[in-house]
DNA sequence: ATCTTTAACGCAAGCGTTTACGAAAAACTT
DNA sequence: AAGTTTTTCGTAAACGCTTGCGTTAAAGAT
């Protein structure tokens, strides 16, 4: 029926012992034998059994993705986890790994002592992305020995292994935008104060301003949807009405601020220019084209998958956490422009 | 050290093989045998091993979700997919089995044979998702023996099970909400004239506007991008100039089209209304929002997945292929409206 | 030519389940 | 009360691979 092992090995008088050596690689075979044993592999057409191999070793050759949707993130429904996904998926499609995926669910985060694919061994490490995930359960993941990698999201006070973007080099970039295109009188659009993202974005204003000896004005708000976007810009305006630049923390807030500039009269970027941060996929077809920064995601997917794929081959010689952020660019389309004198 | 079915047995001073009958429900326990396996099964918290049940019953309790990215279809960048697969996802969280995704690139729809997930036995069943997916190559899967579903395709010649949305259906609601806004004169923008789905929704206009007495423009492009949306739009008002209404086959081409329209001075909805489908994420932040078609994603990801567990538990009994299509419906917003008089 | 080291290979015992099959006990027959 | 059926449970053999250990053969050292 199916061809196993021991098939091979009885066709060539071997023990199964030598074909397994023989397949993975591994010492204790002639060269000889070796490629006997390959060549009849390649004949038969052998394809080794996941479970039974995964039985002997007590690996899974799985790696799992395990993203936690905020329900702030569903509404501006952007492919951001998607891309970073199939970056993933690309790099270990070299590999001998396969991708299974997952929500973490409230369920889920809440109790990880019960999360299936750990309690079954159903994964030999794994990637933990969003920003909302709780830093108990990550430690608690932490518990279980698999190797993990963080995307979009990082540990205080534990080492870990983590990959997020300049988050604050990107502010600072945007930032000199406006202040290249002239504007002198600069806000920024945040979302809650507690995300660690949100903040470093604020940093990176803060500092291309503080270095030109320039004032910022933020507003915070508790959500980062266009809705938010819209009352945030509000706020602000009232706050400081005579701004000619507004950065915003993700790209759903700047287009609810331009939204809500051009219903107020004001033309951007005539009057206002707005840049946003994230370049999601609606971002150039916005009227006009809104400047803002790419994160790379895909990139971001397969360098965690590649940061995996080490800690699993050196699992004994523990690598040390690193922290990975990829660098974010400025993408310049019609939301922005020189400030008009006077 | 980690706790196993024998940990159990020794612990009662049973065998094995009751614990295990007990555990998966199956006959040939007392029922009062069954109670204390339980109980101490949730006391020790006892998990089973996935390879090793795997490697007994020669099933993985995994679910492959394989999608053919179409180069079109990243261009519009559109969580389509995403959508779908958490659809299944959500589905498949209830039962036993698990997600494991995977990209059909060339290479694998190219050679079939060698597609890991099922020579490996790492599957148990697959949902296959796109357009574009060869048919030679969804035989091939057919052919491994695994329940299969597909998702945004369908077999012409072969049974197979299949959902798909109402493209049809959609299609001929979209006329009818312009012949309900006293639209007389209306086109469609295609893409390609080989896929079914754009042949269905071409279809559904076609019927409504027969049973009108009306006649209908379609103009056919190669590809249903933005900038395809604009060139067939072009090419759609030399023919037929005095249109107020035009449908298009995505929401894609629609905006490419309205932007098309609109920097020939002409404003849409008041000199033309315009439709797309597929509700894409960008469709309502569109200026105007864009009336189109909704089609309901995670909906048929639930229902693929289901429909697959229900193989699973019947892979006795042949079920006869379903080919299952969901209701789209239409989303008016600010793209369309009653045709002006004279 | 003998002794020691090293490499090549086979044997067999796992890995943690499930599941025929058979034995013993319990439940019905008449 | 003895035979028959049914239920309950245990024994042991898979499932397909890996790997520690022992044996034999080859190679090196003296």
């Amino acid at each position: 029926m199916s061809v196993l092992i021991k098939t091979i090995a009885r066709e060539l008088n071997v023990s199964t012992a030598s074909v397994s050596r023989a397949l993975n690689d591994q010492p204790g075979v002639s060269e000889a034998l070796r490629a006997r044993i390959l060549e009849k592999a390649g004949e038969l057409n052998y394809t080794p059994h996941a479970a039974a191999r995964g039985l002997a070793t007590s690996q899974s050759f799985a790696i799992g993705f395990f993203v936690r949707q905020k329900p702030d993130l569903s509404a501006h429904n952007d492919p951001f986890y998607s891309e970073i996904m199939h970056g993933v998926e690309q790099a270990l499609a070299q590999s001998d790994y396969h991708l299974t995926v997952g929500n973490l669910t409230d369920d889920i985060v809440g109790s990880p002592a019960d999360f299936r694919f750990i309690r079954e061994r159903r994964i030999d490490a794994m990637i933990l992305a969003g920003p909302d995930i709780p830093s108990d359960f990550i430690l608690a993941m932490l518990g279980s020995g698999r190797p993990i990698v963080l995307v979009d999201n990082a540990l205080a006070f534990s080492p870990i292994h983590a990959v997020n973007c300049d988050d604050e080099g990107g502010a600072y970039l945007a930032a000199q935008h406006f202040l290249a295109l002239g504007h002198t009188r600069i806000g920024v659009i945040a979302g809650p104060e507690g995300w660690a993202s949100n903040r470093r974005r604020i940093q990176g204003y803060q500092r291309a301003l503080d270095e030109a000896g320039l004032p910022l004005a933020v507003t915070h708000s508790d959500r980062t949807t266009i809705e938010s976007g819209q009352s945030a810009y509000m706020q602000l305006m009232t706050q400081t009405p005579d701004l000619t630049a507004i950065g915003a923390v993700n790209d759903s807030m700047a287009l609810g601020a331009m939204r809500a500039a051009q219903s107020a009269g004001r033309r951007v970027p005539a009057d206002l220019s707005v840049v946003g941060f994230d370049n999601i996929a609606w971002a150039p077809l916005n009227d006009p084209p809104l400047t803002t920064l790419d994160v790379p995601k895909r990139q971001m997917g397969t360098e965690a998958a590649h940061r995996l794929l080490g800690l699993l081959n050196n699992a004994a010689n523990g690598v040390l956490p690193t922290n990975l952020t990829v660098a974010v660019s400025l993408i310049e389309r019609g939301s922005t422009a020189r400030v008009e004198r006077g």
